[in-house]
DNA sequence: TTCACGTGTAAGGAAAAAATGACACGTGAA
DNA sequence: TTCACGTGTCATTTTTTCCTTACACGTGAA
C-alpha cells in the first residue's frame, strides 16, 4: 500500500510549489489544457516574467512539464501541460516521507539547551 | 465523491503549513503520539519560541490540535496531536479547490499588459 | 529564596520568496 | 523599417518566513 511516496525533499519541495495561489491556479488552468506561456499569462493576468518563475518552480517540483514548439507562424511557443501528480497526504503518510528528509534544517546538534 | 475537499484558501493553508521540513517532523512525530511543547522541542532539537510558531501554524491549518492540560505535579502541559487529516492532491482536485480560491492576489485587473 | 521545568510572547535580524521593470533576441506582416 | 507577438533573463525592491534572544509568569521541591 501506499504508493511509496516521494522522498521527504520531493515532498517539501512539491507543497512549497502549490502552496501559492497563482501556482495553484495555474495547475488548475493547465488541468484542462496545455497553453503556451504569454496566454496563459493573460488569462491569469500575471506579468510574464512573474508566470515564468512560477512555472518555473512547479516544473522542478514536477508538477507540470513544458516544451517549446514551432508554430506554424513560425513563431517559438512554450507550451506547458500538468503531470498527472496524484499525492495522498495523510500524518501517516507524512511520517514515512520524514524518514527521507535530508534537510533536518535545525543546526543538527543535540538541541540548542536553552536554560543550562 | 471526492470529499469535496477544502476551500481554496485552506487548502493553500495547509499546504503551506506542510511545506516546511521542521513542521513535517512535528507532524510525523505527533502521528506516533501526542506530546506537550517542551518534550516537543527537545526531541526535534528546536527552540521553545521556534517550535511554538511552528505548531501555531499548523494548528491554524488545522492539522494539529493542542489543549492545556494540568499534570500531576500542577504544572501546565500543553499537549498537541495531529487530526486525522487526508488530502487528497491531484490536478483535477486543484482545479476544483481553485474555485474557491479568495485570494487571486494578483491586483485583480484584466492583466498588467506590458507591450501596448 | 532559589532552582528546575512548564507555559507564553515580543523585538529584531537574517534569509528566502514574490513581484516589478527594463532589457535582449527572433519572426512574420504591414 | 517598424510593429505585434513570441521567447527569455537580469537587477532590484518589496514582502514573508524563519529564527534567535530576551523576557514574563506559574508551580513544586530543595
Amino acid at each position: 500500500m501506499s504508493v511509496g511516496g516521494p522522498t521527504g525533499d520531493d515532498l517539501v519541495e512539491m507543497l512549497a510549489a502549490l502552496a501559492n495561489p497563482i501556482r495553484l491556479r495555474i495547475v488548475a488552468t493547465l488541468a484542462g489544457r496545455r497553453d503556451y506561456v504569454s496566454q496563459l499569462a493573460r488569462e491569469l493576468g500575471v506579468s510574464r516574467p512573474l508566470l515564468h518563475m512560477h512555472l518555473r518552480r512547479l516544473e522542478a517540483a514536477g508538477l507540470i512539464t513544458g516544451r517549446l514548439e514551432l508554430s506554424d507562424e513560425g513563431k517559438a511557443m512554450k507550451y506547458y501541460e500538468v503531470t498527472d501528480f496524484d499525492l495522498h497526504l495523510t500524518a501517516s503518510a507524512v511520517a514515512e516521507a520524514v524518514q527521507t528528509l535530508t534537510r533536518p534544517d535545525p543546526g543538527k546538534g543535540p538541541a540548542p539547551k536553552e536554560s543550562t
